[in-house]
DNA sequence: GTAGGGTTAG
């Protein structure tokens, strides 16, 4: 055998080469694994798992053979190569290949292909470190099959090799899988499983949170008379924690803690669950009988906890274990008091954070500018970066004075602080300004050691502009520049989309030219805010002119902008330039979308006729657009107040035979329809149809058919629709009010007499919309006007109302 | 340092 292989070996170059006259024995693999290590990458053979301290010097030298065979591309099954070693396949060697080879995609071909050969079965040794393998990747899916694999080959394991498949299946979540192998092995009688395999199930269903069956391995196990130990209470308690099923959690930790098996792990378990359900008091217990049972949270732990105390605004409980965590001699991070600060900042603690900040500096952490930035911000908010600064500033040097100049601005920016942030900026220009603030005067009167850059600039300039300071913002961009500080495309966008936006669009054009001058390319934003601002002046040829100036930098107009042009020309009974905008802009190569053309068609219905809407609609339909469910329901609405009831419905089939969802409006439409068309049956249908459906009536839906039930005489139908409308938890509004008032009016049964006997629910009702209207500032008249008529009762004269 | 525009009842 030994001949053998050394023939086999010699035949590859790559060794060949590299180990020369070379012998089987342990120096082939110290000159192989140099060779991997220089020219593949490759991890070094035999060093890494257990397994490989077994292998005799043979069996490395042919995994070392499979290996350089396997890492030359691609790789073939029938490489005559490889079918030269097939009879030298075994367990081991499978194993120390498949752990050995840095990919898992050539680990798994390989192992696909040794399971095809004649004479050479996996045992459940190749299959856990293919399964390890294929987990740490996270290839589901191969996992999967391979568990299915080892079930299939009956393959006999031990309750450990059982324990470290399951763990595999677990680690992936594939814990069905890992459930049905555990049950498979155990009743054929593959695998007697021990606590170890029961433990390494739990842990998995446990991740999952799968409380029940949990439950029922551990009933199990207990009825099997196996040993419980920690590991198996562990996942129990971790699952009940997870789920928040805090009884049951305390009884496990109690049996733990009976049984004298707690731990830190335990704790801190059940510690994180405490802070996330809210019970920081509990948390906090917990922690202090911990110290009692001589268990220490660990460092992260601590910073778990503390974070989550953070999070939820707890900075007493936060603080109180940063102290413990100090006590028990843990050295906080630079990271926890950037945390710690910060919460304080946000509840404006500052005088907490102060203090926390001169600790941090007392412990001879360097000055962090991050967490400056953080108090900076608050200070500032707070109006008492002074003190801050008083606090810091002897700590700096010039460079973090420098660093810091930028955050304060920024700071000042962002906490609304504009008007001091614009002092700053002026006092280190050199110029004189008016306000006084502590801060302006630290940074004046070192103003030498501060570089502004563009930043500085930026800051306040976009500041400027969200305050609405436009001019000031112009200013100080022109300023800029006598401070060595670029002009970038960002602050002209910005200022470009200011003045559009006050309809200064001469201004505009006159910072695009500037732009284009100092050599920066305007973007797609910067022709879209005059773009825009064209479109909001509904000039439709300034817009197109500039549309095709936009088309040679290749920049799209924003369809929004289109839109809104669109939309307000037809507000203006300026449908057809809409569509003539449109055409336009088509031939100019930009293709406006399904929402602008359902803007023009709504214009068209509105002033031109139903037709041309629908025109329109089957033109962009042959175009290929693909009509959404507004633009069926502006065809639909149109084609109903028309009274072509049958021609919505029709489109209604239409739309839901391509898939689209009808919302409810398109059903308030259709339902609208049928009532004015006389087919309130059909109507009412329709309603009980939308029940359950996530287009659930809604009072528009209610109003409607109120109004169609009065319209045809039938106001008892119209009370008790008005009934199941309050039953199903939709409230009426004041247009359903008035639907009702004056439906009932239009069918006499308010002014004819015929009102329900005072004790009647339906009189209630009246009487409550009656109320309801005269409350209301916008029907209180009307409603004065039909009480003085004697149309409708008087009920403010009513005193014994009962609240319905 | 980049959005959000089109459709309901009396």
């Amino acid at each position: 055998m030994v001949m053998a292989l050394s023939t086999i070996i010699k035949s590859h170059q790559i060794l060949y080469k590299s180990t020369k006259a070379i012998k089987l024995n342990s120096i082939f693999i110290v000159s192989y694994r140099n060779l991997f290590f220089s020219s593949y990458q490759q991890r070094p053979i035999c060093t890494k798992h257990q397994n490989d301290n077994f292998l005799s010097s043979d069996q490395i030298n042919i995994s070392n053979a499979f290996i350089s065979i396997l890492i030359r591309q691609p790789f073939s099954p029938n490489n005559p190569e490889l079918q030269n070693l097939v009879p030298l396949l075994t367990h081991k060697v499978v194993e120390a290949v498949v752990n050995n080879l840095r990919s898992w995609r050539i680990a798994h071909l390989f192992f696909t292909w040794a399971s095809n050969q004649r004479g050479y079965k996996h045992d459940i040794y190749t299959y856990n470190a293919m399964a390890s393998i294929l987990s740490r990747a996270r290839q589901n899916a191969l996992l999967k099959a391979l568990a299915l694999d080892v079930v299939n080959s009956h393959c006999s394991m031990n309750p450990g090799a059982l324990g470290f498949l399951i763990r595999c299946l677990g680690s992936v979540g594939l814990v069905d899988e890992a459930n049905n192998l555990f049950d498979q092995v155990k009743r054929s009688g593959i695998c007697i499983p021990n606590s170890y395999s029961y433990n390494c199930l739990l842990e998995a269903l446990s991740k999952s949170g799968l409380i029940d069956l949990v439950e029922i391995r551990l009933k199990e196990m207990r009825s099997l008379g196996l040993e419980l130990d920690k590991y198996t209470l562990t996942p129990v308690l971790q699952v009940y924690c997870n789920a928040g099923k805090f009884d049951k959690a305390l009884s496990v930790f109690n049996e733990i803690f009976e049984r004298g098996w707690l731990d830190e792990h335990v704790f801190s378990i059940l510690v994180v669950s405490f802070s996330k359900w809210g019970e920081v008091d509990k948390a906090i217990e917990l922690i202090d009988s911990m110290e009692e049972c001589n268990v220490r949270l660990n460092e992260k732990t601590f910073f778990v906890l503390i974070h989550g105390f953070v999070r939820v605004s707890r900075m007493d409980k936060a603080i109180c274990l940063f102290d413990k965590m100090r006590q028990l001699g843990f050295f906080p991070s630079v990271s926890l008091f950037d945390v710690m600060i910060g919460g304080l900042c946000k509840c404006n603690d500052l005088e907490k954070a102060l203090s926390l900040y001169s600790e941090m500096k007392e412990l001879g952490i360097g000055t962090d500018i991050g967490i400056l930035t953080k108090l900076i911000s608050s200070f500032s908010k707070g109006g008492e970066l002074d003190r801050l600064l008083e606090e810091c500033w002897e700590d700096m040097n010039s460079q973090t004075k420098n660093l810091l100049c930028n955050s304060v601005l920024e700071g000042l920016v962002r906490s609304g602080s504009i008007d001091i942030a614009y002092d700053l900026l002026q006092a280190i220009m050199g110029y004189s300004s008016n306000g006084d603030s502590v801060i302006v005067k630290y940074f004046r009167d070192e103003k030498e050691i501060i570089t502004l850059n563009t930043n500085s600039f930026t800051f306040v300039i976009n500041g400027l502009l969200d305050a609405g300071k436009l001019d000031l913002a112009l200013t100080l961009f022109r300023e800029m520049v006598q401070f060595g500080c670029n002009q970038t495309v960002l602050l002209y966008n910005n200022l470009i989309d200011g003045l559009c936006k006050l309809d200064r669009l001469e201004e505009s054009y006159e910072l695009l030219r500037e732009m284009k001058e100092v050599g920066l390319e305007p973007t797609q934003f910067t022709h879209n805010c005059i773009f825009g601002c064209l479109c909001r002046r509904e000039d439709v040829e300034g817009a197109l002119d500039f549309l095709r100036k936009m088309r040679f930098y290749g920049h799209e107009p924003w369809v929004k902008h289109s839109t809104l042009l669109v939309k307000d020309l037809c507000k203006h009974g300026k449908a057809v330039e809409a569509c003539k905008f449109l055409t336009d802009m088509v031939q100019e190569g930009f293709l406006p979308d399904i929402i602008t053309y359902s803007a023009a068609m709504n214009g068209l219905i509105k002033i031109k006729s139903v037709d041309e809407g629908l025109e329109l609609f089957q033109l962009i339909c042959t175009r290929g657009y693909c009509p959404d469910v507004i633009s069926y329901n502006i065809v639909i609405k149109a084609l109903c107040k028309s009274q072509r009831v049958a021609e919505a419905e029709h489109l209604l089939n239409e739309m839901m035979l391509k898939g689209l969802v009808p919302s409810v409006v398109t059903y308030n439409y259709l339902i609208d329809g049928w009532c004015k068309n006389g087919e309130i049956d059909q109507a009412m249908l329709c309603l009980s149809k939308m029940f359950g459906k996530e287009r659930e009536a809604n009072v528009i839906t209610y109003a409607t058919l109120v109004d169609g039930l009065c319209n045809l005489g039938r106001p008892d139908d119209a009370l008790k629709l008005w009934n199941e409308m309050g039953r199903k938890g939709c409230a009426p509004n004041r247009i359903a009010y008035h639907a009702l008032i004056n439906g009932l009016c239009k069918c006499e049964m308010v002014d004819g007499g015929n009102l329900p006997d005072p004790l009647d629910k339906n009189f209630l009702i009246i009487r409550d919309a009656i109320c309801k209207l005269s409350e209301d500032a916008r029907t209180s008249s009307s409603i004065k006007d039909l009480i003085a008529e004697g149309r409708i009762p008087d009920v403010s004269l009513d005193m014994h109302r009962p609240t319905i």
